[in-house]
DNA sequence: ATGGTTTTTACTGCGTC
DNA sequence: GACGCGGTAAAAACCAT
């Protein structure tokens, strides 16, 4: 028995954006979740790291008035550059010099504005957060939006008081580190131990906090990500994506998953929704698509269908 | 460091084309 | 015989403590 399709994380993008399936000129719709645009008949991925087509600034109040001006809100500076800057020059607005009077007034207001910006002391050690995030991010090559939504994760967890007594340090590393999983670029953890200032032993801990307190889904560790790109791969038919969906999900609900290699569970899903649909498929392939042993994909194929029979008794 | 897992490598026999 | 498949044994890699 087979489960309909979930079809809420995908969403059918316009016509005037995309030309269709190149394959069979079916209808493109992108996954929501990995912003990979796959054709929903045949199911052959036409991009993946699409892209994001939403509105690129957002209006910074409620009103309609979207005009550009002024400087994106941005996640990455710790008041989200919101807060008031005070030039250092001793002008006017006009370039004329001000008088030593108004001059001490200025130096006053300057010393207050930079109390103010960096008052409390979690501004302060979220700025200081946000610098780790920046250097590490520039440091292992990783994009700007990576580093922008570490700085979302870094500002959720020091909410939810996940700090507390934990190295900033080891928090924003853990922060940067689930940002580019949720980007699906897999880094391992050892090249962040490499750049960041403190051990593989905190940052594990502190990311897995993090994840947890945040319920934040780890799209790496999750086998059905990678169902649709071995079956793309594959040229597998769509259903047969569906069954392999449907295995794990079984397998998942049985607990039977954990500790597994989430890509290795993918394949043995992959070539078992294979051999149910009477599709020429070996073990052979999709060991290679997911670099994956053979052995392996043996195992977990195996794993699965046993479960999935113990779910329908 | 250690102990428990999973994954890999290497080698086997069986059936089929 | 070549190929795909299922199994075992032992080493390697991984992870949590």
């Amino acid at each position: 028995m087979l489960r309909e399709r979930h079809d809420q994380d995908t969403r059918r993008v316009s016509t005037s954006e995309t030309d269709g399936c190149p394959e069979c000129s079916g209808s493109v719709i992108e996954h929501e979740a990995s912003g990979e645009r796959a054709c929903e008949d045949c199911g052959l991925v036409v991009a993946e790291d699409a892209i994001d087509p939403g509105p690129e600034w957002r209006s910074f109040d409620s009103s309609e008035d979207r005009s550009r001006v002024g400087a994106p809100v941005t996640n990455r500076l710790h008041d989200k550059g919101l807060s008031t800057n005070i030039g250092w020059k001793n002008e006017d607005a006009s370039g004329r010099q001000l008088s030593s009077r108004q001059r001490r007034k200025l130096e006053r207001l300057r010393t207050w504005n930079e109390r103010y910006k960096h008052r409390t002391a979690t501004d302060r050690s979220l700025k200081h957060a946000l610098g780790e995030i920046e250097r590490m991010g520039s440091a292992l090559g990783l994009p700007d939006h990576v580093r922008e939504t570490a700085g979302v994760i870094h500002r959720r967890a020091q909410e939810a008081d996940v700090l507390l007594g934990r190295a900033i340090e080891a928090v924003a590393t853990a922060s940067l580190y689930s940002a580019t999983r949720q980007a699906r670029l897999p880094r391992s953890l050892s090249e962040f131990t490499q750049v960041s200032r403190v051990g593989k032993l905190r940052i594990q801990r502190a990311y897995r906090q993090v994840s947890n307190e945040l319920g934040l889904e780890d799209p790496i560790g999750d086998p059905k990500s990678y169902v649709r790109r071995y079956a793309s791969d594959l040229d597998l038919a769509e259903d047969i994506e569906h069954i392999a969906n449907d295995l794990l999900q079984v397998a998942v609900e049985q607990n039977r998953h954990s500790g597994k290699r989430p890509a290795a569970l993918a394949a043995g899903a992959v070539y078992a929704a294979g051999r149910l649909a009477n599709e020429a498929i070996t073990q052979a392939d999709v060991s290679d698509a997911a670099d994956v042993s053979i052995l392996t994909v043996r195992n977990r194929y195996m794993e699965l269908l046993a479960a999935k029979e113990e779910g329908t008794e």
